[in-house]
DNA sequence: TTGTAGGCGTTATCAC
DNA sequence: GTGATAACGCCTACAA
């Protein structure tokens, strides 16, 4: 009887159960499946888990009737279980800066590889902000890349003690991290400025708490010494545009015929402070920048820059995150990021 | 006895039971607050969650022992019990576009601000991608808001019906959004070229799909037939750089004398390819954009450009989420972010 | 190969 | 005002 009449309603277990889920307003669980496959959850969750731990056809009956209820599991209950969310956490001192982007997307296109999703804290380049963030994500996350943090190194260690940590352009005793080939870059473009005849260099210092202005200027240092050539340290600064554009005064003031600036966006404020007040770039002044950001096409001349691939920083941090062994160690020279030197026309003849 | 001897080890029951704890390897849960305090763990989430509800004396002995164990909630045990994850979903089409900072940045603040987290995923232009994203992480998120959203007006109606959604620059019947007074600036933009004398105007369009593309067109045709200024449609184009390099050739064949760019950023390429070519900007066309991105003050000559404030779209957007009822239904005319035509060097007399 | 049972840390619903 | 107890949805020994 029931088998010949196809017009009867609510027959189909599988409607039975919709209807149950909806009316209780929420998503399909291990249960309903359970229920529709007429196995035990237990068996559900292992057909789901594992691959091979269970029989074809089991199998096979289990992800029809998922497939059917629509079912995703509940990454909170199983997070409660097992420990692992699932989820990564990206903390940044500034999203609006364009160094950024290239970092962002790299650990959310590998995190998204993986299945993990990546969450997103900014600190507006304030240490305490930082903390209270990092605090805030933490029981959420299974580990965290530190991209630009302002974070001390006692605190990054007590940090990674929690949880895995993975820094970005930063190095702590026993810390992974993700670091650019300084030295290359470095080298790279003082011998160009050493080529275009400049003998005296400034360097324009990011923030006092930016571990990477400080290697930057370490290496400028060297690289200078080593070709004789007169170099000064001006700053520190703040890392923006703004910055960029108060330091020129002192600049001029250093007597210098080319300046590196710690980032790409003090370079570009530079340049616009110097074409605001008649400074010809690169006529009387050579400026030069670390990352190559949006933007340092755009402006005129075009800004000379130590190429950084971000992309890549942001993809090996999240990489190091999830199968440690893969990232690098601190000063070990090798497994470095490549960088390289653009020339543009923002450096010239001194 | 006990009170006298000082010196006796393992005497301090906070001391035991972190001992406990990090011997589980594990954080501190309301049961060890509970048993440290000597109440119920019921009690120990009553105190920590609702202020009133229970004696002055209980409280302060469970924030003190919450304070001593350094307890944190675990969020995802909080969430399986209340389906409310205290997580924001934002996607974005492309999150190295720098018109997406503002509004992460916006987001972020508004999110932080509620002790929400903010989760990003990125389509890369792609609907396919998209979807997926959204599917992933709409599990783990309360609310999603969508900006420059690649899905179909169907499918963001079904979202919508799953979970709270709020858009960014787009609307759909009965979805709320966030949108700019496109009119208001167009209107600036439109009679700020007419008063420059151009009779000839071009709007370089953003892709297909781009609901705002279509709506800045419609906003323009309509200004350009009350001023009797002749107006065409190019596209349509990438919303890139690129995209808008690409375009030049076609905007040239228009002998257009002014050009309006879909976004600031198609904008920017057709300058860069017009200074390639050798045409003069303002002089021989005019360009202007939308937005107000990063890098419109460095190109030379600067953009003039409709300004949208983008981190209160974000703002918005996450307060809509949060307490429904703050934002806009579509075509409420009132409501709309405010813009402002910027005017820069690029555009000039006809 | 599959079922049973217990637990992950919290909140909610009852009692008292 | 506080305590006991049962979920929330999933995973995982252990047993069968």
């Amino acid at each position: 009887m029931g088998t010949q009449s196809v017009t009867e309603q609510g027959d189909d277990p599988a409607e039975t159960i919709l209807a149950r889920i909806r009316a209780r307003g929420g998503a399909a669980t291990i249960y309903d499946i359970a229920e529709l496959a007429e196995v035990n959850p237990s068996t559900v969750s292992r057909a789901l888990g594992k691959p091979g731990r269970i029989s074809a056809a089991t199998a096979a009956r289990v992800h029809a009737a998922a497939e059917r209820l629509d079912f995703r599991i509940n990454p909170m209950a199983r997070a409660l279980q097992t420990g692992k969310t699932r989820m990564l956490g990206l903390v940044l001192a500034d999203i609006t800066n364009p160094f950024v982007f290239g970092i962002v997307r790299g650990a959310e296109l590998e995190a998204a590889a993986a299945g993990y999703t990546l969450v997103i804290a900014e600190s507006q380049e304030s240490g305490e902000n930082e903390a209270e963030a990092i605090e805030r994500l933490l029981p959420s996350v299974d580990g965290l890349v530190l991209a630009t943090t302002r974070l001390g190194a006692g605190a990054i260690g007590r940090l990674a003690a929690r949880k895995p940590v993975v820094l970005i352009n930063r190095a702590v005793e026993g810390v992974q991290s993700v670091l650019p080939d300084v030295e290359a870059g470095v080298e790279a473009l003082m011998s160009h400025l050493a080529g275009l005849g400049h003998r005296s260099v400034a360097y324009l210092a990011g923030p006092d708490s930016s571990w990477m202005s400080a290697r930057r200027w370490s290496s400028i240092l060297a690289a200078a010494e080593q070709r004789d050539i007169a170099i000064v340290e001006i700053g520190p600064g703040v890392p923006t545009i703004e910055g960029g554009r108060e330091a020129l005064r002192r600049v001029n003031a250093a007597r210098v015929s080319a300046v590196i600036a710690y980032n790409d966006l003090m370079a570009l404020g530079l340049m616009q402070e110097a074409a605001a007040r008649g400074v010809v770039v690169p006529d009387q002044l050579s400026v030069a920048g670390f990352d190559d950001i949006f933007g340092t096409e755009l402006i005129t001349p075009p800004l000379t820059t130590v190429h950084a691939d971000l992309i890549t920083a942001g993809r090996r941090a999240v990489q190091e995150l999830l199968e440690p062994g893969t990232a690098v160690q601190i000063e070990q020279s090798d497994d470095l990021l490549p960088t390289r030197l653009i020339v543009r026309g923002s450096t010239g003849t001194a």
